[in-house]
DNA sequence: GGGCTCACG
DNA sequence: ACGTACGTGAGCCCG
């Protein structure tokens, strides 16, 4: 029989520490319980224990203190972000029915001795599991340690047994007591013998064993005088150290092995992970919510009131209903996929009503979506961009839009990452929505009740979600970017989506087969060095490299050596290889996500059509998936020739648009510093300029040097850059690049003000907002983990002006949608990409369509500085730009 | 499925 | 001393 003993305070501080923080709702902290429930899922799997418990820490002081009153004294107390987290963890575990254990008086650790020898006394194994070293005193023939490290947010364990101890330490596991009598311990202020370190120690211990043995030989034992001078001196403070780190084997606790074996989880842990949203952890212990009693969350059904509902197949009942429904402030309604049904739903005096249309039900299906999408009633939905893009695909119309649940929610909490219905009703309405029947594989509505069911209900949801969240939307001060510019982007988006960008499938065919034939003789060349192996392979790549070869590895990833181009330049000169594997990983990166990728998804008219996703960034970017057609290669010149695939239509041609500088000119207009903005107004090169002040040279002796590394600077400052990886970004010493930093800080001064005040306004505030408002939480500012805090400080500078500049070309692509239409222009908005518009238009609206884009661009938002936009055109994206 | 690498703004 | 730039998505390897 075996019985595992978990560190409760231990593990629960090493999960804190290792992971990012996964807010779940604003102000929710719950990574480390989150963490820690993973790795004892993973450390049951591994070990398989008949029983399992944990021990906790108490308050109240210890005999360590008492004795000695420097004990932990130096130690800080929990950061407030771990210790609201512990009564979670406490109560996750009753629900786990995991014993738990704690006792005034008494360490972790010290039950933790005692239980593994009451284990022990009854015949049972003990496995210990913790990230404290100190534990491994404990190790004997029936007690091992399973020691948790958290690298780089990966959790490793490693066993400690008496014999793998042994080999790494050279003496018995009770002798970690005398090692820490003599050494001392800093974080617990366990003072040892001063002046004896680990080195010195270790060796002692190894020759000696005990610290008792050590004083009754002295002073004729093996050391330097030195040594023994301080183990002399230092006598009294070895013994005192000796009492403090070891572990209480004995304590009163009421405990028996098979008291605490393992039992099935109550039901309520389902509810307690559904209210953290621990949605990957309950798919995958298997939990559902069946087996819960009465819910603590309300059912969706009181939420969203009783519902009275029919299924309409009376044409004369849909033109009833349609009237009604123009009359009505609002109606909410969820499509089927491929538009095979519909659901509204709406409320009366009598309380919540539903009506379901299908088209096979219901003669008139088509003229009812017709008339219901016209725009003359006004509804909320979710997802309105896929819905948008399906009404347009059949020819219907797609308007009267006033909300949208996706949106909304990601407008309210931007990092949330997923806005499905049931994670929306569970952070909104404390109710759980119905599993979404019917969206299962061969659906039929009308025979499945079930499936009828969730329809309705998750309709239903979309009015309550509205309700809820519209004035949340307002309190915040998002009302406006939500009407002007997100739901009316979706429309502009869908037509995007369904226009597509036109593709020369052929040329990119000869390209990929040049690339073929490159890519062989490369790979030949690549072998002749080193004989065959996987060039892809990272691993192989590595072993070849740094191993056969014998080249210095300058960087290590976690699982090896780094290859990354980065490290291959520094390389280049050592070895012919070198230039080979780089020019390798160009042309197959090119090859395979680019010329294959995109041959893979060109539709039979030729064209290639991304879905932009909404609700992705943090910082309100669109991004591009299914093609990605946002990261088309572009700053080499081999890239950029797969820009000339992407072609105008017959006839036709591509008009490119794009802001320029945007992000900087938004850092000059935030900020407010003088200089900068001067330096915009006048027209300058604004890299120059900034290396002209930060060298403190003439305008015309700027070299070319000179304006790459303030260019360096400027994109840095606007990231929150550090003058360590500035350095890196440009190769020069830290120092130089601390000294322009600070140059770069003094001639503009007002940038400098902005960044610490943005940082301490996110600090009070907990979060960031762009101009439009668009906000972004940062609970990671506060907190005490220093690289979480820098990361949450650098988000704090970027965001307000990353997500401007999405705020504005969002704005302007619904501008120039609109006036396209009102100049009645054959030209379409076929992509976005940051801060660049292309328009597919015929070849003579051209012109017109160049000077109607950068007007738009230029004119969504006045600002401080100007804000200009450049168009060109051409046959083909290359040519555009 | 996570890690590495690399494409973009 | 810490560990070292913001925001994305895709293909490949490997366990």
């Amino acid at each position: 029989m075996k019985l595992m003993v978990l560190d409760g305070n231990s593990l629960v501080n090493r999960a804190y520490y290792g992971i990012r923080p996964l807010t779940t709702r604003e102000g929710l902290y719950t990574h480390a319980v989150f963490g820690f429930v993973t790795t004892l899922q993973r450390l049951l799997e591994e070990e398989n224990p008949e029983a399992l418990c944990v021990t906790f820490d108490r308050r109240e002081p210890t005999f360590r203190h008492l004795e000695y009153e420097g004990y932990k004294a130096q130690r800080k107390g929990m950061p407030e972000e771990l210790a609201v987290q512990m009564p979670v963890l406490k109560e996750v575990l009753d629900a786990m029915a995991i014993p738990r254990y704690e006792l005034a008086g008494y360490e972790a650790d010290d039950l933790i001795g005692t239980i593994s020898r009451r284990c022990e006394a009854a015949g049972w194994d003990c496995v210990v599991v913790t990230g404290d070293k100190d534990s491994l005193q404990l190790v004997d023939e029936h007690t091992k340690v399973k020691l948790v490290s958290t690298r780089m947010g990966q959790t490793t364990t490693k066993d400690m047994t008496e014999e793998s101890f042994r080999e790494a330490y050279g003496f018995a596991p009770i002798h970690m007591i005398d090692l820490k009598a003599l050494m001392g311990d800093a974080s617990d202020n366990i003072p040892g013998v001063p002046g004896v370190g680990e080195k010195t120690a270790m060796a002692l211990v190894q020759k000696y064993e005990s610290v008792e043995e050590i004083y009754r030989l002295l002073p004729d034992i093996e050391a330097k005088p030195a040594v023994i001078k301080k183990l002399e001196a230092g006598r009294e403070l070895a013994e005192l150290s000796y009492h403090l780190a070891t572990i209480i084997t004995d304590a009163p606790l009421d405990f028996s092995p098979e008291e605490n074996l393992r039992q099935p989880a109550k039901p309520e842990l389902y509810q307690i992970f559904l209210r953290l949203e621990f949605t990957k952890l309950i798919e995958k212990m298997g939990l559902t919510g069946e087996a819960a009693p009465a819910a603590p969350v309300e059912d969706a059904g009181a939420v969203t009131g009783a519902c009275e509902s029919e299924i309409v197949a009376d044409p004369a009942r849909a033109e009833e209903l349609l009237a009604l429904w123009r009359q009505m402030p609002w109606v909410a309604c969820l499509a089927l996929p491929g538009l095979e049904g519909l659901c509204v739903e709406w409320g009366d005096s009598e309380g919540g009503r539903a009506a379901l249309f299908l088209p096979n039900r219901l003669e008139s299906y088509n003229e009812f979506l017709r008339a219901f999408f016209a725009g003359d009633i006004r509804k909320a939905s979710h997802e309105v961009k896929e819905l948008t893009r399906e009404l347009l695909a059949q020819g219907l119309p797609a308007k009267g839009f006033l909300f949208d649940a996706a949106l909304a929610g990601y407008l309210l909490d931007a990092t949330a990452g997923h806005y499905d219905l049931n994670r929306l009703s569970v952070s909104w309405l404390g109710c759980e929505a119905p599993k979404p029947a019917y969206l299962a594989e061969g659906t039929a509505m009308e025979e499945d009740g079930e499936a009828l069911g969730a329809f309705m209900s998750h309709t239903a949801l979309i009015g309550a979600l509205y309700e809820k969240m519209a004035p949340r939307l307002e309190e915040l001060e998002m009302k406006e970017l939500f009407e002007t510019v997100e739901l009316p982007l979706c429309r502009v988006l869908a037509e995007m989506e369904l226009a597509g960008m036109l593709v020369d499938a052929g040329a990119l065919q000869e390209m990929g087969e040049t690339l073929s034939a490159a890519i062989a003789d490369l790979e030949q060349r690549i072998y002749a060095h080193a004989g065959p192996f996987n060039i892809n392979s990272p691993k192989q790549l590595g072993e070849v490299l740094f191993e056969r070869l014998g080249l210095p590895a300058y960087k290590k990833t976690k699982t090896g050596y780094s290859t990354s181009a980065e490290v291959l330049e520094k390389l280049r000169f050592q070895h012919p290889i070198v230039d080979e594997v780089l020019e390798y990983r160009q042309y197959t990166k090119l090859k395979s996500t680019y010329v294959d990728g995109l041959l893979k998804v060109i539709g039979p008219d030729g064209r290639v059509r991304t879905s932009f996703q909404m609700t992705v960034t943090a910082t309100g970017r669109l991004s591009s998936t299914e093609p990605n057609l946002q990261n088309i290669p572009t700053r080499t010149e081999l890239g950029s020739e797969l820009r000339r695939m992407f072609v105008a239509g017959e006839g036709n041609v591509l008009v490119d648009a794009d802001y320029s500088q945007i992000e900087l000119r938004l850092l000059a207009h935030i900020s407010g510093d003088e200089t900068m903005r001067d330096a915009f107004r006048h027209g300058a090169d604004i890299h120059a300029i900034t290396a002209s002040q930060v060298f403190g040279v003439a305008p015309e002796e700027v070299t070319g040097q000179m304006r790459r590394a303030a260019k360096a600077v400027n994109f840095g400052i606007v990231y929150g850059i550090s003058p360590f990886s500035l350095a890196q970004d440009i190769g020069v010493t830290v120092a130089e690049a601390k000294a322009y930093m600070d140059s770069y800080f003094a001639k503009y001064p007002g940038v400098k003000h902005y960044m610490e005040e943005i940082v301490e306004r996110a600090k009070a505030d907990g979060y960031v907002e762009t101009l439009f408002h668009r906000r972004r939480s940062l609970p990671e500012i506060k907190s005490s983990n220093f690289n979480m805090r820098s990361f949450g400080e650098r988000v704090a500078l970027n965001m307000p002006i990353q997500g401007t500049a999405a705020d504005i070309i969002k704005l302007a692509m619904v501008h120039v949608r609109r006036r396209l239409l009102e100049e009645r222009l054959k030209a379409r908005l076929i992509m976005q990409v940051h801060d660049e518009l292309i328009v597919e238009c015929p070849r003579e609206e051209a012109e017109q369509v160049k000077a109607l884009l950068t007007e738009e661009m230029e004119r969504v938002v006045s600002l401080s500085v100007p804000l200009t936009a450049e168009a060109h055109s051409g046959k083909n994206w290359l040519e555009a730009k």
